[in-house]
DNA sequence: TGCTAAAACGGAGACAGTCTCCGTATTGTG
DNA sequence: CACAATACGGAGACTGTCTCCGTTTTAGCA
């Protein structure tokens, strides 16, 4: 890559994450543009898509998200309590930028889209969760992980689509006690 | 209303649910307007918003969901099979027109939304089939017939957004399992 | 029936966002 | 330092939203 195309897909970056934070993921990519300083071919040659744009975004949480998955399992806590950390912590995680949480719902089964292989990151951290706990015995027996994670990304997006600014744990708490054992 | 003005109302609500069943709720409003034959100002005119217009063509459905819910109730099944069968028939209902259920979840909490009132009679009746499994001592303790409308709507969206085409059940199942009694 | 005020119509056009195309500028390699 | 190769940028085509206002339709009344 040369090094000015290198220092325009920065920028752009940059930029977008300011404009996703402050206004969500379906603010306009020209304004993106003009603040990051460069023409508009600029931004859709490095990012043809928004979800190429928002993908690349991504980065940085699926890794966060990857170590909160470890972390939740080192914790050692009760299958009830590591589940709920856990969740909260991912859907803090997606819903960083109001938009991407459906977004991601969206890519998640979507194997055409450019977010798909983050989604999968994300996907295989939520199946160690769950294989740790099932392993020592402590959920309902057949158990899907995608379906937890199908689940639990539609609880993000119900919160980030809300227009109340809603607690998620009552909703993660129905969810958790629909997978651990009875 | 005016015999003109009931006369473009209802061509344009009868294409606007032809266009949202064929391509969604995101359709182009001027393209149901040029299919109902009238001008763009009649449209807007009629229903300022989108919103406006995908709740007219809710009243349909509220009712369906309505009368569904005392179905269920009218079934007499045990806890389990009932809720099934009432979530899977409240979500096909809402992912009736794709895009729709998401909207929904957006106005369910807020009041200030056109679709408001039908959340509240959908939830309504949501609260009737909870209220009488909780009457029968069927639900675990402190089950919040909101926050399971929330829920079960977020399955709706999820399922609505999904590019491949889901199962509910195997979500619905772990939200019912975390609602009845263990 | 014919007249008129009130109600409703419609579509041109302003505006905003997406995305492409291509003449121009920048890079880095030999 | 020359010259491909690469990348830039922004004008402009296109699509969709939404408003404004001159024109048409309606309904009530004489």
């Amino acid at each position: 890559m040369r090094a000015d195309a290198r220092r325009n897909y920065d920028k752009i970056l940059a930029n977008a994450r300011i404009v996703f934070t402050e206004r969500g993921t379906d603010s306009s990519l020209d304004e993106i543009a003009k603040r990051a300083g460069v023409g508009a071919g600029t931004l859709y040659r490095h990012f043809p898509t928004r979800e190429a744009l928002v993908d690349a975004l991504m980065q940085d949480w699926t890794d966060r998200v990857s170590a909160d998955a470890d972390a939740a399992i080192g914790t050692g806590l009760p299958a009830r309590e590591m589940l709920l950390g856990w969740f909260e912590h991912f859907i803090d995680h997606i819903t960083l930028h109001r938009g991407a949480a459906s977004k991601i719902c969206a890519a998640m089964d979507d194997p055409a889209s450019p977010m798909y292989r983050k989604c999968r990151v994300m996907g295989d951290a939520n199946r160690r969760v769950i294989d740790h706990l099932d392993a020592e015995g402590e959920l309902r027996p057949g158990v899907d992980a995608a379906n937890v994670m199908r689940l639990v990304s539609g609880v993000a997006s119900v919160a980030d689509t809300s227009h109340a600014d809603l607690d998620v744990r009552p909703m993660l708490e129905v969810v958790v006690d629909g997978i651990v054992r009875a």
